[in-house]
DNA sequence: CTGGTCAACTTTCCTCAAGAAAGTCAGGTC
DNA sequence: GACCTGACTTTCTTGAGGAAAGTTGACCAG
C-alpha cells in the first residue's frame, strides 16, 4: 500500500494486521467470500466496488494468502473462484466484533433491523465475537448464519476448504 | 470520507461500522488514547502520523463521538486531550480480535515478540477477543493490559471516564 | 513590552490511489 | 463469422496522503 506507510514489517502485531485489513474494501470482498459468492462478478454486483479496484485487491488477498484463485467448470465454461485460506476464514471474529460494535453504535437507518449472527451448532443468537455467548464454542464458518431481516435471507457461511 | 463510498447510512451493520473504522489510522490513533497518550503530539509521535492527518481524523472521531475533545491544565499551560467515549472504548474487542489475527497469520519480523494481552483482573492472559479466555468475564479497558516485549513494557489501557 | 518557546493546528505542494467508464481478450454459443 | 460473457486492464479526473513549512495564541524571561 504505498499511498500510505507500510506496516507489514512493523513489530506491534496490531500494526501489522492493519497493514493488510486497514482498508474498506478488503472486509467486505473477505465476507462476500465467506457467504459463498466467490466469482469476480458475483462479489462486484454484492458489494459495487469497481472492477478496477476489485481487481487490485483479488490480486493483493491472493499474494497476502488470504484467498486461493481457482479454476473450475460451470455452464460449460471455465470460470476463477477465490477460496477463503484459513488465514482469511480466520477473520471472522474480527467481523464479529465490527458489527457486534456497528449495531451498538452507529445509527440504524430507515429500513434496518437487527442483523443476528446465528450458531447454528447450538442453535442460539451470540453477542460476542469469537466465542459463542451462548455455548462458549469457537465461532468457526460454517456453523455460523447471518440472519439479515432488512434482506429475508439467512446465510451460513463457508469457510476454508 | 468523499474518495470513497460513503456506508453510513446503509442498512448493513458491517457496512456503518467499516465507514468509520475502515481506515488504518483510526484504529491505531484509538488504541493510543486507550494507552493513556491523549494529547496531539503525543499521538503524532506514537504512531508516525503527519500533522495534516491526524488534525483531520481527530476532528473525524470527536464528530462521530467516538472521543471527546477536553480542555485541562498542566505546566502552568491549557492543553487539549482527547478522551475515548463508551463507543471509542467499545473498539477494544476489535483491537484484539486484530491482534490475535495478526499473531497468527503475519510474520513476525526480525526483533519481534509475542504481545500478550493479560486481564489483569484473573491475571492470565486472554486469547480470545471480547471475554477473557480464562475466566470468562468481560474485557473491560482499565482491566486489561498490554504486555509488548519488544518495547519491555506492559501498559494498562484506560477507559471512557 | 518585546522576543522567544511551545502546543496544536492549518496550508502548500506534489504524488499517487479511488472510482467511473470504456476497452481488451479468450472461450464458448448460435 | 458474429455475438456474448466473464474477468479483467486501461484511461481519465478528482481528491486524499504525507512532508514540510507556516500560523495562532498562551505563557514566560528579561
Amino acid at each position: 500500500m504505498p499511498l500510505r506507510s507500510d506496516w507489514s514489517e512493523d513489530l506491534c502485531p496490531v500494526r501489522r494486521g492493519l497493514d493488510v485489513l486497514g482498508d474498506p474494501w478488503i472486509m467486505l470482498i473477505m465476507r462476500e467470500v465467506l457467504h459463498g459468492r466467490r466469482r469476480f462478478d458475483e462479489i462486484r454486483e454484492s458489494i459495487g466496488i469497481s472492477d478496477a479496484v476489485l481487481s487490485r485487491r483479488l490480486r493483493l488477498l491472493v499474494d497476502e494468502e488470504l484467498l486461493r484463485k481457482v479454476e473450475y467448470r460451470a455452464d460449460r465454461r471455465t470460470h476463477f473462484e477465490y477460496v477463503a485460506t484459513e488465514a482469511g476464514a480466520d477473520l471472522l471474529p474480527i467481523m464479529h466484533a465490527v458489527s457486534i460494535w456497528a449495531e451498538k453504535h452507529t445509527r440504524m437507518p430507515e429500513g434496518g433491523a437487527h442483523m443476528a449472527v446465528i450458531h447454528e451448532t447450538c442453535g442460539a443468537e451470540t453477542t460476542t465475537a469469537d466465542a459463542c455467548s451462548e455455548c462458549g464454542e469457537a465461532l468457526r464458518p460454517g456453523d455460523v448464519s447471518w440472519d439479515k431481516p432488512w434482506k429475508a435471507t439467512r446465510e451460513r457461511l463457508v469457510g476454508a476448504p
